[in-house]
RNA sequence: GGCGAGGUAGCUCAGUCGGUAGAGCACACGGCUGAAAACCGUGGUGUCGCCGGUUCGAUUCCGGCCCUCGCCA
């Protein structure tokens, strides 16, 4: 299995970590974390941190801002360097985006300095969008064609990019093509919308007992960044009773689920597999799919076409 | 039992001086290239508590009934 990537994506709840710990179990590995929310520490309950260790995971403090690009040059540096040590690397996650920056080589544009950004956020609310829509395609037409005036938050990226000489609009379009940097077997785990309801609903009952209300509490008693901050269940939990509290972080987690289920679909190359049984034959399902990866001509992984491309 | 308030979307509620109704949240679908558990766009899913009356027409006005909440007994 040499210099093949297993990856693995699917649903908060829907068993990644479980499936990606018997995978380890199975074969030379090393778990490496494709989300967005477990790079961060002191958060091991909200965000479902897995007890066996897994690379990227915690890694960052509640006050660092994440970025897609930081954490794709690790993610790239942790892959190398598990295949240098000839174990295969199984990348698990439920962030579509880091999955894919993880896999493949997005080569985001550079991050702006937070002067330009407060630049060009004033620049937006004082024209409105519309106008700051038609300056970004006066300086960048095809990022102003990508995106709506409403978006703030892309306008101004898109601005800021335009005058420091890139671009919003890609030059390859590498986030939605079935390239990767190795060959990668993609699995998605898949389950029926009632069963993952049922297990999320179970989770986030235990996360309570387990005490995610103080985890809570005290990460927002330190400095806390945007991007931490929107780690599900930390307002509400510190904030609101347990009861609404409750109510609230299933509501957000059944939201995401279903964010990730239209990720699911998106991706393309992803190979869907039943989840609704025991990790081990999950695992094991997987591996098969991998093996009959690996027969398969060098370059892009093995991928289930779903039609003829003409 | 008496008095008062209220029954409209999955939830919280607005509204219709009579012409079959709309916000937020939820939900569904789509987008997305250093904030992605984020952000943006599109979509209203309904016996307007029930029965009767007035009316060309009632969710709206009138009568009765049922239910919920509060206060008083």
């Amino acid at each position: 299995m040499a210099e093949q990537v297993i990856a693995i994506f699917g649903p908060t709840a829907s068993g990644k970590s479980a499936v990606a710990e018997a995978l380890a179990d199975r074969i030379p590995a090393a778990l490496i974390s494709a989300d967005a929310m477990q790079v961060y520490r002191g958060v091991p309950i909200l965000t479902n941190q897995s007890e066996r260790p897994t690379e990227l995971v915690a890694i960052w403090e509640l006050d660092h801002e994440a970025s897609v690009g930081e954490y794709a040059a690790l993610a790239h540096d942790a892959i190398d360097k598990t295949i240098g040590k000839g174990l295969t690397p199984v990348v698990v996650g439920g962030t579509g985006l880091y999955l894919r920056a993880a896999l493949v080589e997005l080569a985001v544009p550079p991050a702006p300095s937070p002067a330009e950004r407060a630049r060009w956020e004033r620049f937006y609310d004082q024209v409105g969008p519309q106008h700051a829509h038609e300056a970004l395609a006066e300086r960048d037409p095809e990022a102003a064609a990508r995106i709506h005036p409403n978006d703030r938050r892309r306008v101004v990226r898109a601005l800021e990019l335009a005058e420091a000489g890139s671009s919003l609009a890609p030059r390859e379009d590498r986030l939605w093509t079935e390239d990767t940097r190795h060959p990668t077997v993609l699995v998605g785990l898949e389950l029926e919308k009632e069963e993952l309801d049922r297990r999320i609903e179970e989770r986030t009952r235990a996360m309570f007992e387990r005490g995610a209300v103080e985890e809570a509490r005290q990460a927002l008693a330190r400095p806390i960044s945007a991007t931490a901050r929107t780690i599900h269940g930390v307002q509400e939990l510190a904030d609101l009773p347990e009861e609404e509290a409750f109510d609230a972080l299933l509501r957000r987690t059944r939201r995401y689920a279903a964010y990730q289920r239209k990720w699911m679909r998106r991706i393309p190359g992803l190979v869907s597999l039943p989840a609704d049984r025991p990790p081990g034959e999950v695992a094991d399902a997987i591996l098969e799919v991998a093996r009959a990866g690996e027969r398969l001509p060098a370059g892009p992984a093995r991928r289930s076409r779903r039609s003829a491309d003409a």
